[in-house]
DNA sequence: TGTACATCAGTGAACGCGCGTTCACTGATGTAC
DNA sequence: TGTACATCAGTGAACGCGCGTTCACTGATGTAC
């Protein structure tokens, strides 16, 4: 079996060029951001003349979405990958706690391990795209091996904080919103903002404050 | 003194070309982001040929930065509005909580209200630019009504809590970042993320929450 | 087992687009004498 | 007060760029009989 991603090529059909494009467009991706993913340099990297993307992909969008959905399954697994490391805790309380820093922090490593993706997993669609509602449901799932998304998995961990008695009830719903704003506002400015230029410690160690500040501020009664 | 804006001009010298081209630019931004900042649309918005513009602006690049100056500056004013708001609570910790809050809401409202300007603001750069170190000083500085551009602000803010005790102050180091992060990801789940559709209460309670955790939040110890 | 034919994946050539940017220019301004 | 001239702001015309996308095509595949 040939690499899937060689351009080279005997036969006249490529046989998996959907799954190349997809690929290419997520190397792209990983290289330059979502502005990097051209629909023309990725035939070109598949070694097939521009408009066979056609068959495959209605059009650029198509594809963006494609790699778009790509990016945040990795993300999923990053973060997954996380979560699995801190299973060997039995002590729900620990393991509660270790589960929802490793959500944060490992979103944050992600970020800086794979800006490219990063950006593209989360880029702001042109101002006037609407809302289609629901994800049309595809192959290429935002979800890692455990079927979740980001989204849901900071929804389990913060399910189980409460569960383990670490955070009440009563402040649980809308707690994903509060965590992701914080992990995601520092996520920018690691990676556009002014934080640009700090090393791998510096980050780590703002990282685990910033979560830390989170797991603590969620405790406050909302509506005072 | 004719509309400095109006394209219609008797003069052969337009006079004051280079501060019609940069509202027009900040008009572009406010109607569609930085990717609307388009050199020749200013120049056609001005009455002017699109080449006028090189007398005026380096390049697209040039033109671009300007913009995003004013822009934070117009964020600055924002804040400093909220900040002015509260000058009349004399009890220093209902102030320094107040104008912390402040700073806070008014972040998230100004991306609410202004959302093209927000993104300007905070575009990522390319890829590939370098940080060149220090802002040159222009005219189009960032900074508001104060002489501060908003992370000074948000600066003092921090400083005035100390002050009045509502800050340990071996949390003082960093506390921007912190306090950043959580306001500009929540700035991006409501402007381009998944609370893209909710309305302004919602918002607004949304945003209420988050400045409150991250005060609660600010007072734990770093490093435990 | 062989052949006709529908299906569809990839080809070849070409488009229009609007952009940023460069060039050599011309018209107005203001300053030196 | 008048005139020569340097300065420089805006003009006119044109470029190349690479992109996304459409069209009519051809070559391979696999299925019905």
């Amino acid at each position: 079996m040939p690499d899937i991603i060689n351009p080279t090529r005997d036969t006249y059909r490529h046989g998996n060029l959907r799954h190349t494009l997809l690929e290419h467009g997520i190397a792209l991706a990983r290289e330059g951001g979502p502005a990097a993913v051209v629909l023309r340099e990725a035939t070109r990297r598949a070694g097939v003349v521009p408009n066979a993307a056609y068959r495959h992909f209605k059009n650029r969008q198509d594809l963006l979405e494609a790699v778009r959905a790509a990016a945040l399954a990795h993300l999923a697994r990053a973060i997954e990958t996380e979560i699995d490391a801190v299973q060997h805790l039995h002590e729900p309380h620990q393991r509660a706690r270790a589960a929802f820093r490793g959500v944060g922090l490992g979103y944050l490593r992600f970020a800086r391990q794979e800006p490219g993706l990063f950006r593209t997993a989360f880029a702001a669609r042109p101002f006037d795209v609407k809302d289609t509602g629901e994800d049309p449901l595809t192959d290429d799932s935002p979800r890692g091996a455990s079927g979740m998304d980001p989204f849901q998995l900071l929804g389990h961990t913060l399910d189980d904080m409460v569960a383990a008695g670490l955070l009440p009830a009563a402040q649980r719903p809308g707690a994903e919103w509060m965590a992701w704003s914080a992990v995601h506002g520092m996520a920018f400015l690691v990676l556009g903002g002014p934080l640009r230029s700090l090393d791998e410690p510096e980050c780590q160690a703002l990282a685990e404050r910033l979560v830390l500040m989170v797991e603590r501020g969620l405790l406050a009664a909302p509506g005072m």
